[in-house]
DNA sequence: GCCATTATGATTATCGATAATGATAAAGGT
DNA sequence: ACCTTTATCATTATCGATAATCATAATGGC
């Protein structure tokens, strides 16, 4: 109820993304992902539209969207609830992650034109800046969005919205699960350059391994229980290494 | 712009799912997947308000649906697009359908309570009801209904819009793609039946097993291009094997 | 006291109207 | 003729109010 802030995530691209909607959007799937939400806790549209100044079918639509992310769950008439993460879902996701950005790196190393990696550059920027800031969730939001422009380049549209679910619940999973004492700070920003050079010289076999091995690693740095968690339910898994 | 006919979709689950955008969310992807609506159609909200009789909120209610179903791609408010699936797309959605319902299979054949087998059970016999009258859109609307079902017993909530959205796409591209003679209809039932009983006999490897094969054995009966581009794309990648 | 039935309250779902936006066509100056 | 600016139009986005729904509490007969 307190987060009033209004969040500039430049996820726009070139046009004014200054609906009123996602403005609601972000505020919400910012508290959520920072634990100011709990989960199972009932959100209420017109609370959120009066609290946040819009209508109520405006916040509706937020709610949407942010189903489809998997952070809430509609009721129908019996109200909205923040969804939870459990690990073996985000065990799942992060090898179905792993598994997807690897293969987009792959595609992405021999159809990346130079104003993609300009743009990507662009993003890495950003992201040293947020770093410099401190503002970590921004630096969260600013790794899906990378990620996500690596990924684009594959061309492989209708499996984006996968591979955000995928990195979404990831993300909150190590947001609320991490030790306390980790050193979040410079490797990802050189492990990101690593990928981005692999692009240039359109190095597909190596960008893919580096994608591959940097998000195990910052699986491993942040949350080592999830990690686990993944490969265990890839043992268990009778078909592993077929498909 | 013709097509009026109500759908009886019973996708709900108990409860009445009346909802208006509920109806007018079957008929606009009932006219897609049947490709009464061409790929890169416009569609216009106040439009198709008028010829189902509701209002313009209730049909971005149900556009907003679709897009999460990848079906449809809105523009801000430079309208709404009958979206498309590419060939590569839908290879990479039915490896990962594959492999997402045979491991599902492998945990629900462990989960499965014997309400939830029954359950199943049910939604065969509307299939081969639905296989009778000769309603094949009805029958691909089951035929997913069902392999979602089986799927959400092995309790991986989130991951269950990627294979609806995965089993979605490989229809689609299944429906316009297919060879004119094709016999669709009688080796499926048999193949969900087999299923089933590997799920009664908490036969995970078996379920997983079976799943696996059924699903590619549609995939070579409907459209052997597609299962050959499926089988291609995991050529060229040089992880096929790992995560 | 107990069960079925009927109010009540809280919340979403839908509606109709208006505002905001972006594309395109028209106009005007040089 | 050409570029810039302004008007027009088609369409979505937002609003405020009302209807529909579900859960729960209150009621009444037995």
């Amino acid at each position: 109820m307190s987060s009033e802030t209004i969040i500039s995530i430049n996820e726009d691209s070139g046009s004014s993304k200054l609906r009123k909607s996602n403005t609601v959007y972000h505020s919400v799937k910012r508290s959520i992902l920072l634990r100011e939400r709990q989960s199972g806790e009932a959100l209420l549209e017109q609370g959120i539209a009066k609290s946040l100044g819009c209508s109520q079918g405006t916040v509706r639509e937020a709610l949407l969207r942010l189903q489809d992310d998997g952070l809430v769950a509609r009721r129908g008439y019996r109200g909205t609830v923040v969804s939870e993460t459990t690990l073996q879902e985000a065990a799942y996701l992060s090898q179905i992650r792993i598994r997807l950005e690897s293969q987009g790196a792959h595609l992405a190393a021999k159809l990346a034109t130079p104003a993609d990696l300009e743009h990507i550059d662009g993003l890495l920027d950003q992201m040293d800046n947020a770093q410099v800031i401190g503002d970590s969730y921004e630096l969260s939001e600013l790794d899906r969005e990378l990620h996500l422009a690596i990924f684009r380049l594959s061309g492989l549209k209708v499996l984006e919205p996968v591979l955000t679910r995928s990195a979404l619940h990831m993300h909150r999973y190590t947001f609320g699960n991490a030790p306390p004492a980790v050193d979040r700070t410079p490797v990802p920003s050189v492990e990101h350059r690593v990928i981005l050079d692999f692009l240039r010289q359109r190095d597909g076999k190596g960008a893919a391994k580096a994608v591959r091995s940097h998000i195990e690693q910052v699986l491993e740095r942040w949350s080592p229980t999830l990690c686990q968690a993944m490969h265990d339910s890839l043992e268990g898994d009778p078909f592993a290494g077929e498909v």
